[in-house]
Parts: structure tokens; C-alpha cells; sequence
RNA sequence: GACUCCGUAGCUCAGCUGGAUAGAGCGUUUGACUACGAAUCAAAAGGUCGCAGGUUCGAAUCCUGCCGGGGUCGCCA
């Protein structure tokens, strides 16, 4: 049982005993809730558990924190103070600290893996850019964040899995192969009028370049409409090919890639259009049908099927939640740019039309990215083609460095990315800070072989650890399971980039305090004990960011 | 106009399930390599937490209003 349990347990006790006692009264208790203190001199544990129960207690706290603490008499309990306005500190005895660190070694890589999802089944989509260009650094933040945040709640004990939608259907699709068309024609010297919605990239040249170079120009012997047909399947395939290969480039994985062109083809759309009928929440209406989301918290009603009779792109979002729905998950998380916010209301209004919990649905939204060039913001954008793409991004940064700095800001902070900053290539790159401190024990533990110390970490004596440094960091360690389960919870894994950032920062102190190599034995065993701990912890950490954990830089 | 995100140190941002003296990186100033990697460390300076009310024993954190900035309001996706 770790020590917070233990802790939990006992307060709780406690203030049973002191009501039985008569000392206060409450019907409930609060819920307790343990801090590390914001000073050291508040021991190693508080918690504001009497300052929470004086307010339905209606009763002085320091009163009730008496109460409590007189009944504490844990034999691991070195002594418990009441502070400031009714604050318990917690002193420890020394044991814990080795106690903890025994354990972490214990679990070794396991270390930070929690059961705080209890196998609960979450789905994570995102990223979802339609299949008509390259990514730019927009979606780069959605996949480095999307790809953490399925690593982090994995790591908190959910059952994951992530998923790519494909706007494989649509106008926008028949904008892509009309632009392949029309460069088509132009690499093969016709003139034509380059469609008004077309997509200008550079990419769109290249596909073309290569149905010439493959089939030359026998497509122009075929009917528009035909040719059309064509270069939209090789189209697609072709930029479908380029995000997987983009996205994995940034070690981005999905379990499952999904079609929304399935969902026209298998009759989905229509089977969840016959519901929604059925059930009064479709109508019909200036030959239209609408779903009537206003019923469920919607602004206004929304058309599902155009005039036209091609359904609209809710209405397959519609069918495609209704399938999420269906597959059994406990939560569903879509990942969204800022500029979707609008249309979170109308898909839990479709959910919740279909007699779903609308709740299941949680929908992130990240702020936008903006580039910085030269001072200037540099407009993004596929239609002139002038975006700077994920995969420029990496190689001009890395992709460490890259998800690092996508992962590392709330995902409500607009993110101003300084192109200029980041081609420097200099070394204020926070990452490097990190994967320093992994490889610096790699080499110790190097070095250390080549000293021929040995030692069994799991039997070593830790507790002649007693130094500040070291006692900093094996708290520092004690606190990661807690965090990977709160930031899951929060679904922020930008958390997990500033603790390992945190974790860096207590080694190298540490390191620059304490030597390993040439200190006596025990002491040596004992630290290399600490900073392999440390470092299974740091590598720990980077795998949920994504990042790798070098041996050397 | 409506909805939403942001406003905290010179800059970029954490902190926001209400708690003790508001933190980090960069930048600035000053120190530390004859010892495990100086991509490091130590120290200093730097704050009306946008403004004004409210709730509370206690507010950067919650509520209301206002100001400033971003985003969105389509039978596009």
C-alpha cells in the first residue's frame, strides 16, 4: 500500500473516532486530499482535510485538526502539525523515502504505469485532415498531442485506442482530382482554368507529374467525367499513403483508419437518417431534411440531407458517431482545431437525438498554431500552397524537439511557433534538457561498468541517502504515478512535459552535487540505485511524449 | 451580436478539483570545468496574476460585469 493510502486511511480514522468521541460533528466527510507542501518545512505530506470539514462542521478548524491529530498514532508517523489556518503537515518517518524508492526500482520500467482508468475503453481521435494535401504544422499539433494523450491514458490504466477519420468523401475530394485535372492538362500543354476551390500545392504538380510520367497522356483520350473518376481514386490513395507515411515519420500511430466514404456506401447514413425520423428528431423542410438539434441545446436546426439529395458532411458525421457509439467504448475523445468549436454542440445534439449519452463524447479543442517567419506571421494555407508543412517542420527541427514543443503548452494556449527559433537549432531546447539527463546516467552507468563498480540495485542499502539532493529527487519520483493518472484524468499531457522537465532539473543539481564514481561503495550503489530510478522514470515519461530517451547525444 | 479560448516577470508560458511566501524556461547580471558529459550547476535582479465588484476563514484559481487579443457562427468540410 503506498503511503497516500496509508495516509488517506488514517485521517479518515482519525476523524470517525473523533466524532464518535464527540469532539465535532459531520454527517459526511470530505474528501481527503494530500499535497506535497509548497515548503519543506511543512513536513512531507498536509492535507486541508479539517479546513474542508470545519465548513459543514461549522466548526473552527484548528479545533477539528486538533481533534483529528490527537487520534493519530501511526507507528510510520514520525509526528503531525497543525499549521496556519487548520493545514495538517505530515512528518514521515525516514524509512518511507527508502521504502519508496525500493519500490519504483522494483517496478522498474512499470514505474508510472497506473490503475487509474481501471481498463476502461477510450477512443482517441485525431488529427482527421482531409486527404488533399500534406499536413502543416496545425495538424502537427493535433497528432504530437492526440499521439500523447493516447500514450498518457494508456499509461493510466485505459484500454486506447486512437483512430483517423478520413474525409474521403465530399466536395473537397472532388476538388482535389479536379485540381489534378487541371495540372494534368497543363503538364501535357493544354490551357484550362484552374478550378476556383482548387488546391494550389505544390503536391497537387507532383501527383500530376506522375500520371504523366506512369500512364503518360492516354487519360486524355478519356470522357471529363471519366478522367475525373480516375484521378480522384489515384489521388486519394496517393495522399493517403503521404499522411500515413507523415504521421509515422512523427511516431504518430492509428489503430484504426476510417473511411467516411463507407459510411455513404454502406448505407449508414441512411439507416441513421430512418432513426432520427422514426423517432421525431428529423424533418423535413424547404426540400431539405434537418436534423432538429435545437431540441438538444443547438442555436439552430441543421440540414442533414441537402435539397440536392447529397447528404451534407453532419450527416455523415452523424452516422459515424452513431458507429463510434455502437462499438462499445466508455468515452469518446475527439481532438478538434479551435476553429470546429462550433459544431461540438450540434454532434452531441445528433448523439443524444440518437438516444445516446451525449457525455460519452468529449470533445478537446486545440488553439491554433501561428508561425512566425522573419518577425511576420506567415499565413497558412493549402489553397496558395504557401503552408510549411509537418514534414519541413521536422527536418528543420527534429521531430524530438518538435512534439516536445507541440506536447508542452496547455492545449488552450494558442501556440506561437518562431520558424527562426527553431531552425537556430540552438540548445535553449527544453528536450535536450531532458534527454540530456538520460543520457548523463547512460554514461554513468557506463562508466561506472568501466570502474567495475557493481552493485545489485534491488539489494543495495538506500538509506545512506540522506543528502537534500537526494531526498528532493526521490520524492520527486514518488509523485509520478499520481501525475500520470491526474494529467490523464485532465487529459493534459503538456503536464507530463513539465514534470519531466522537473524531474531533469532535480538530477542535474543532484549531479553536480553528488558523485557517483569514487565515493565509497555503499554510498555508490545507493546512488546509482537513485539514478537509475531516475532514469527508468525520465524514459517513462518521454515514451508517453513520444520522444525518444537517448544514451548519447 | 452570440458562443468559445487567452490575458500571470522584459519575452514565451506553467499553476486554476479555492489554501501556507505566485513558479519555470529564455533574456539580463555575477560566479563554478586538474573529478562521473559545462547541452550542466549556483546566485541575483525582475510581479497592481488585464480592470472592477461578489462569494469565502482564505481567490491567480469560483461567480458577474467591463476592457484587450485569437477563433467560429454555410444546404463547405
Amino acid at each position: 500500500m503506498d503511503i497516500k493510502e496509508l495516509l488517506h486511511n488514517a485521517i479518515i480514522k482519525a476523524a470517525r473516532q473523533a466524532i464518535a468521541d464527540g469532539a465535532f460533528s459531520a454527517d459526511e466527510l470530505p474528501t481527503v486530499i494530500l499535497e506535497v507542501p509548497p515548503q519543506k518545512e511543512f513536513g512531507d505530506y498536509a492535507t486541508n482535510f479539517a479546513l474542508q470539514a470545519a465548513r459543514a462542521a461549522k466548526t473552527k478548524p484548528r479545533l477539528i485538526a486538533e481533534a483529528i491529530v490527537a487520534r493519530l498514532s501511526e507507528t510510520w508517523l514520525n509526528k503531525a502539525e497543525i499549521a496556519g489556518p487548520g493545514f495538517i503537515n505530515f512528518y514521515l518517518k525516514a524509512d518511507w523515502l527508502y521504502e519508496l524508492l525500493a519500490d519504483i526500482l522494483n517496478k522498474g520500467e512499470k514505474y508510472g504505469n497506473t490503475s487509474a482508468g481501471s481498463g476502461k475503453r477510450i477512443q482517441v481521435e485525431f488529427v482527421s485532415a482531409n486527404p488533399t494535401g500534406p499536413l502543416h504544422v496545425g495538424h502537427g499539433r493535433g497528432a504530437a498531442v492526440g499521439s500523447a494523450l493516447a500514450n498518457l491514458l494508456k499509461a493510466a490504466g485505459y484500454e486506447v485506442q486512437s483512430e483517423y477519420y478520413i474525409n474521403d468523401a465530399g466536395n473537397q475530394i472532388d476538388n482535389l482530382a479536379a485540381s489534378v485535372n487541371a495540372r494534368y492538362l497543363e503538364l501535357l500543354g493544354q490551357r484550362v482554368e484552374f478550378p476556383a476551390d482548387g488546391y494550389h500545392g505544390r503536391d497537387i504538380i507532383d501527383t500530376a507529374q506522375r500520371i504523366v510520367n506512369n500512364e503518360g497522356d492516354k487519360y486524355l483520350r478519356f470522357s471529363a467525367d471519366e478522367r475525373l473518376a480516375v484521378f480522384k481514386e489515384l489521388a486519394l490513395q496517393e495522399k493517403l499513403e503521404a499522411l500515413k507515411e507523415d504521421l509515422q515519420a512523427f511516431n504518430v500511430e492509428f489503430d484504426v483508419w476510417y473511411s467516411e466514404r463507407t459510411l455513404h456506401q454502406n448505407g449508414a447514413i441512411g439507416e441513421t437518417c430512418e432513426i432520427l425520423k422514426a423517432n421525431g428528431n428529423m424533418y423535413e423542410q424547404d426540400g431539405a431534411l434537418w436534423l432538429k438539434s435545437t431540441a438538444y441545446g443547438d442555436d439552430k436546426d441543421r440540414v442533414v440531407i441537402r435539397e440536392n439529395g447529397i447528404p451534407t458532411y453532419l450527416a455523415a458525421d452523424i452516422a459515424y458517431h452513431r458507429d463510434k457509439a455502437e462499438r462499445g467504448f466508455d468515452t469518446l475523445i475527439n481532438i478538434w482545431g479551435a476553429d470546429h468549436h462550433g459544431y461540438i454542440c450540434r454532434v452531441k445534439a445528433a448523439m443524444a437525438a440518437l438516444g445516446y449519452n451525449s457525455e460519452m463524447l468529449e470533445v478537446l479543442i486545440l488553439q491554433m498554431v501561428s508561425l512566425y517567419q522573419n518577425g511576420e506571421l506567415v499565413k497558412m494555407s493549402k489553397r496558395t500552397g504557401q503552408s510549411v508543412t509537418l514534414t519541413e517542420l521536422i527536418e528543420e527541427v527534429g521531430r524530438d524537439a518538435a512534439r516536445f514543443f507541440f506536447i508542452m503548452r496547455s492545449i488552450d494556449s494558442q501556440l506561437d511557433f518562431d520558424l527562426d527559433l527553431a531552425k537556430s537549432r540552438s540548445n535553449e531546447n527544453p528536450v535536450y534538457y531532458i534527454q540530456y539527463a538520460h543520457a548523463r546516467i547512460s554514461s554513468i552507468f557506463r562508466q561506472a561498468a568501466d570502474a567495475g563498480i557493481k552493485a545489485d540495485l534491488k539489494s543495495v542499502n538506500l538509506s545512506v541517502l540522506e543528502s537534500q539532493f537526494e531526498i528532493d529527487l526521490i520524492k520527486k519520483l514518488g509523485e509520478y504515478p499520481d501525475e500520470v493518472s491526474y494529467s490523464a484524468q485532465e487529459r493534459a499531457p503538456h503536464r507530463i512535459a513539465r514534470y519531466a522537465h522537473d524531474l531533469a532539473s532535480l538530477f542535474h543539481t543532484f549531479y553536480n552535487q553528488c558523485r557517483i564514481i569514487g565515493v565509497e561503495n555503499e554510498l555508490a550503489a545507493a546512488r546509482l540505485a537513485l539514478v537509475k530510478a531516475v532514469q527508468t522514470t525520465i524514459k517513462h515519461s518521454l515514451s508517453i511524449l513520444g520522444i525518444t530517451a537517448p544514451e548519447k547525444m
